[in-house]
DNA sequence: CTTCAAATGTGATGTAGATCACGCAGCCAT
DNA sequence: ATGGCTGCGTGATCTACATCACATTTGAAG
């Protein structure tokens, strides 16, 4: 139950669904366990989920030609991961999802979400809110990433997610902020 | 007729509205024109439009404390450009929106877009796939910021939209790139 | 046609951060 | 405990790009 409560208490933030919508609503949710290290989506696959984390922490990520990795995204509970360029236009993935820890999470296909939301107007809105709010923090991170140091940046993000200090390897932190793990380290 | 017909072409592309309803989605955009070097959005602003591009280029842009200029995007036809933070959580403007050239837009204010998306769900439709679009954009130019040395980037932007090497000044499209004009010039 | 400002090119020099190389500490599995 | 692996710090050097300075071209307005 925990897990419906988690997603419950997530999507009431922002819209209001019945108890009886809800309920439909979650039972489009399919419940997965995961140990530190699983690969959930992995450069290459057919994507067809996404995942809402419950507990522990994922990563979105992109290797490029040098092996050189970039993390997108860190997702702690209540956060969304996917490759979603791959999930909306059915290509094959190019980005990486993985558990940093342990992690329980809850799936939603692609086909299950364009349902919802074609049943049911208010889960649409919710969505297109949920897409709104990621917009604009992209667009808040490409402008940190133009405008600040990585001093600056690095110390922001600490400020905003103080838990990922201790709960995420330096050179992970090093890869999100688009920095070696050498220059992180001398600050 | 010309903006409507554009307007209309562009949603075309993604949802298919009755002729009724797309009389009655375009009743509430207002069509406005500018001249170069116009200001549409200034920080400090209250925000309450978005604006879809008829004809003509705008430019959204951040401004840091050292009046260095980002350029967050170049708003073509069929393009739709705001301050998205502003709009959405209605607080005052941080990023500009102004006119490159001489332009002609539909404004759509935040109110009239949510009342759209309520009283017909698939305008609400096209409005979650248009930001879901915007995302994975952004996220692939923050990949592209992390991954790619300034040369690549530009090739590929000019590969993309090649009008944009005579229609925008070399400054504006280093302030895109996040470099400076000098490097730009050096190639 | 003339004038002035904006746009562009280019040299010299400075610097944030990358890369390479190494040492060391914790930690899990044999 | 012995080994090997992952994470972390730190020195030396290298490089892409910034910054400052100035020259040249261009194009719009009088």
């Amino acid at each position: 139950m925990e897990a419906k409560e988690t997603l419950k208490a997530h999507i009431g933030k922002f819209v209001s669904l019945t108890g009886e919508q809800f309920d439909y609503f979650f039972s489009h949710f399919k419940p997965l366990s995961f140990k530190k290290g699983q690969v959930i989506i992995a450069e290459g696959d057919t994507v067809d989920c996404e995942y809402f984390v419950i507990s522990g922490c994922l990563k979105s990520f992109f290797i490029n030609d040098d092996l050189k990795m970039f993390i997108l995204q860190f997702a702690m509970p209540t956060w969304w991961a996917s490759d979603y360029n791959a999930l909306y236009s059915q290509t094959k993935a190019t980005i990486n999802v993985d558990c940093i820890t342990d992690a329980e999470v809850l799936a939603l296909t692609n086909n299950d979400r364009e349902k919802l939301c074609n049943e049911l107007h208010i889960v649409e809105h919710f969505f297109r809110w949920r897409t709104n709010r990621g917009y604009v923090a992209a667009q808040k991170r490409l402008l940190s990433f133009m405008n600040n140091n990585v001093k600056y940046r690095y110390e922001e993000l600490l400020k905003l997610y103080p838990e990922l200090y201790n709960m995420v390897p330096k050179n992970l932190i090093a890869a999100y902020l688009g920095v070696s793990r050498e220059t992180l380290s001398r600050l």
